[in-house]
DNA sequence: CTATTTTAATTTGCTAATCAAATTAAATAA
DNA sequence: TTATTTAATTTGATTAGCAAATTAAAATAG
């Protein structure tokens, strides 16, 4: 009995062309839609004087660049109307939930964030935990929830956004658990959620540095190292709807002990305890600090040249080149994005780095990808689950108009 | 000044959606098009009317498989009409040039190969050869060049096969040719060129193993360790039109020398010539043999228990589950498929490196993915091509019909 | 200061793709 | 034979999208 499903979805009508070439382009004026889409002027007119009958975009006077043609009837720009919806953006870490309150042009309305003493909690307790920071966060907004049209959750570890799912998290007990679905039972508004490191890379792709290219990848180091892989401009999540594990790429066989129970990950030479746990074989001055403290010193002494800890850090960095050196092997994505909300990474994201991993790419003649450092404020993440709230509630929205 | 490219090619007509439709579910009726493409019944009727009445498609009758409907008006099967067109795939090499004719549903017609003593050739000698080689099997199958549709060949290293360009390939003294554009000037019918390892995957998709997935690798190992990759039913190849270079993906820091001049690489563990480098320092038995017959010996030596021989033999089998599993845990495709032509591989493809890969496999909960070798015949790179041109070919007939 | 040129956007029919609903076709079961 | 069931087709209507002509709004030439 074979399996049939629908491959006409992938169909797009006129109005999801002219609209996300407008999200893409922010302001931008009709005739570069029509170049964009490909559909002809009349079309374009057509279609967006419905989307502005309809509140989801609005004209605001040009922009004039420095292209800007000279002579002629002067060109009208288009953009997303911030006031069409409000969404929300939320993250979940073992310390806290942080939201964020957008408009529907991206704009950051008000953020909150809710510590909690637990660092892993029970799936009902996450619920319990993402609702209250959610009500508080309108409270102090003075907002209902009524008001807001959907909200974006960024889940650590394995989640299977499509189907709303996490397999696991590590600040999560249980395991297995549709949180979509308990979520929107409690909230009654649509809710959309994947793993943090998938919607870093839907952030780029929204409001930074991957706006402009259709293949690009973005790495997040911060507890783990996580990766969003974006595919002809559309986000790939592999074949279960979980994001790609770059921290469990095996780096050496046989090699260091991950947390994840295995050897030679990634992650086993480039976190922060892996660190630690070389350091802590070597520098005794260590010993009884907090893990913070104790990165700090370790990079500190590597800076001043202490040679135990300049060699411990150095020896992460070219773990980290090889690693991404495999990624662009595999993938050649025309970018690569380094995204990191800590400043105490830079040894990481150093030029030296970067070099040793063009030094490993196999390439004859093809040009090599451009790699980029995006040093976020704090906020990164959970402005990433807000792109991805502001993507489903488009859709919804798109759907409705007919 | 922005770079602006139509994003509009991607819209499928209704035509399009069903010949692929019923290219992918070969002998098919109408009712499962409409549920696959989601068109209505009276689309479906009109657009395959169409299409038979062009000679592209054709009815047969429905093949009545167990779970046959057992009342109701009879299906008609459709299917891809053989004598539509005729293609021609080829596969160079450093030894020989091949050439397989096939019809328009891929059956094969005649074969025939060309040796060449000259291992690495010009541009101008790689064009000639590949065209009488063509010529000669064409001679050979009573057939002239007009009879043919389209030429699709497959050629080892790095090819960006939409431009039609050779950056650089093991058998070509030249580098950077447009090797597409000099082969249509010498044949006058359609060309598509590219990396060899992609067109195996388009034989597993059409052909093979992977007509039921969507996300599936194929890795097959010959000379050098070649990797296709499809995401979403389409070939990916990389933002420059290559492909994937998992030969040269790294799996040890500072390590083995490979050929390509860097370090650590996949290949240098487990290509032919990294498996003898280590041999020929620890088995005197093989002074003076050819490549080939020290690689029988030396494989026979480890299955015979002898441990030197054992040893080199499974470090490259680990070394490559390794490789592999750093695939899955970028990728997470549905399926693996392990495409060989020659059993002496048998070494890398056993079901303990499976479960090593699988081992190295950072997952909770979701499931791994399937890994299926397939044992081809000597044809698997021609009729890789063979399915390429189909590809082609199909593009350009249902264009030409409107 | 008016006429001309230039570019953007809109309006006006028209065409082709696609659908819903009704109808016909071809089989089995009662 | 007649009713039932499923597949495929026909019919008539709707809609998305286009080409070509037109209008709009500016800069520049004379």
């Amino acid at each position: 009995m074979k399996k049939i499903k629908p491959i006409n979805d992938a169909r797009k009508t006129g109005t999801d062309l002219v609209f996300s070439a407008i999200r893409q382009n922010s302001p931008t004026p009709r005739i570069d839609i029509v170049k964009q889409t490909g559909l002809s002027p009349a079309t374009v007119t057509s279609i967006t004087a419905d989307l502005i009958l309809n509140g989801l975009i609005e004209e605001v006077p040009a922009v004039k660049s420095t292209n800007y043609q000279k002579r002629g009837r002067p060109r009208v720009d288009l953009k997303i109307r911030g006031d069409a919806h409000l969404v929300v953006g939320m993250q979940l870490t073992d310390k806290m939930a942080t939201v964020v309150i957008v408009d529907f042009d991206g704009k950051q309305i008000s953020d909150y964030s809710l510590p909690s003493a637990k660092p892993v909690r029970s799936a009902l307790e996450t619920v319990d935990l993402l609702e209250k920071a959610l009500r508080k966060s309108l409270e102090n907004a003075n907002l209902k929830i009524a008001d807001i049209s959907g909200v974006g959750i960024g889940i650590p570890g394995i989640v299977d956004g499509p189907a709303g799912y996490v397999y696991w998290s590590p600040t999560i007990s249980d395991r297995e658990i549709f949180l979509q679905d308990m979520l929107v039972d409690r909230l009654d508004i649509p809710v959309f959620l994947d793993n943090d490191a998938n919607l870093v890379a839907i952030a780029e792709q929204r409001f930074g540095l991957g706006r402009e290219a259709r293949n690009f990848i973005v790495v997040s180091v911060e507890e783990g190292v996580g990766m969003g892989i974006v595919i002809d401009g559309k986000l790939y999540r592999g074949s279960h709807g979980c994001g790609a594990e770059l921290g469990h790429t095996k780096v050496h066989l046989d090699g260091a002990l991950c947390r994840c129970g295995q050897r030679g990950c990634l992650e086993a030479y480039v976190g922060d305890y892996a660190l630690l746990r070389e350091a802590g074989t070597a520098l005794e001055a260590l010993s009884g600090k907090s893990a913070e403290l104790q990165m700090d010193i370790l990079l500190n002494e590597a800076k001043k040249g202490n040679q135990m800890a300049a060699s411990i850090v150095e020896r992460a960095g070219r773990m980290f080149a090889m690693g991404l050196a495999n990624v662009v092997n595999i993938f050649a994505p025309e970018l690569i994005i380094l995204a990191g909300r800590r400043m105490q990474y830079d040894y990481l994201y150093h030029d030296g780095m970067i070099a040793e991993m063009k030094k490993s790419i196999m390439q004859v003649g093809a040009p090599s990808p451009e790699v980029r450092v995006h040093k976020w404020g704090d906020l990164m993440w959970t402005m990433g689950a807000a792109a991805f709230a502001i993507d489903g509630v488009s859709e919804i929205a798109l759907k409705d108009l007919n």
